[in-house]
DNA sequence: TGACTTTTGTTAGATGTCTAACTATACTCC
DNA sequence: GGAGTATAGTTAGACATCTAACAAAAGTCA
């Protein structure tokens, strides 16, 4: 509608998750989208998650949770079981499938960082991160409706 | 994947679309997606455009294209006829209807604006612009294989 | 203890998006 | 002028995502 940062930032998170894809693909994991990378960065970090937890760290809905997990579960590289200690809950875990993964997660992990970092000096890395921070938390003002 | 950068620009994304899809809702354009908004914005410049105009400008594939027109024409907001100088092409124009959106929408480009820069001073709003371009003007390096 | 509420996860249906493949028209160049 | 290529748009099929509605278990509290 507007062009500037609007548009900056649609076409920034464009470029990042393409190139995450494009990482992906390029390490066999075909067919993953970005944010079945966030399900599985959170289960090499802890081990094992509730879907409640999954959806939490990767920002998407219940129903889009399990619908990224069926697909990693159909690929072999999680597992689900229900919690021992409260039965509303299911438990997330890797595979030995999906913990072969790991060095090319992290490797892919570590070339995104790169790319995204890539032309900018360490301050204006930090500047950068530092605005946006403080422009996500400026509190969305009520949007009252003067035409 | 990782959090920071691209962490925050999936974010600051996230967060300015639903604040445009909340806007359209609450203009009485509950349905209408933000790329929608993207369409008639260019018809409001330009009057009319031709199918890859519009793809280009709201930057989505032709196929995709194709869908968005098939919906504003459905509502009554545009209305397609064959080019006359190039019969491969297709024209949309706005229609009455359609027309009679622009103060909705200039009221809403507005207010995302103002939501945009909230919080931020105007030196900050183009530091963070300046940033985000050059990042943006940063050659995507081949992505060598280096587990 | 038992009714109400909250939390967890899934199912159902819709939608915006993409890639691949197709049709139709226009351009190129021998 | 006709064969080959390029461009414009659509159709088909897949997928991530959402909201709404549901089922089941746990928590609350009189």
């Amino acid at each position: 509608m507007q062009r500037n940062l609007g548009h900056l930032l649609s076409l920034a998170h464009e470029r990042a998750e393409r190139r995450l894809s494009d990482e992906l693909a390029a390490a066999g994991l075909k067919g993953l989208a970005p944010s079945h990378g966030d399900v599985l960065a959170l289960l090499f970090r802890k081990g094992e998650a509730t879907m409640h937890e999954i959806a939490a760290f990767a920002r998407r809905t219940k129903p889009t949770t399990t619908i990224l997990v069926d697909k990693l579960e159909a690929l072999g590289y999680v597992a689900r079981k229900p919690s021992e200690s409260d039965a509303r809950c299911t438990v997330v875990r890797l595979t030995a499938e999906g913990e072969a993964l790991r060095p090319a997660f992290e490797s892919i992990s570590r070339r995104f960082v790169r790319f995204l970092y890539a032309g900018l000096s360490r301050e204006e890395s930090e500047t950068l991160e530092r605005l946006l921070e403080k422009s996500l938390s400026t509190p969305n003002q009520p949007k009252e409706n003067k035409p």
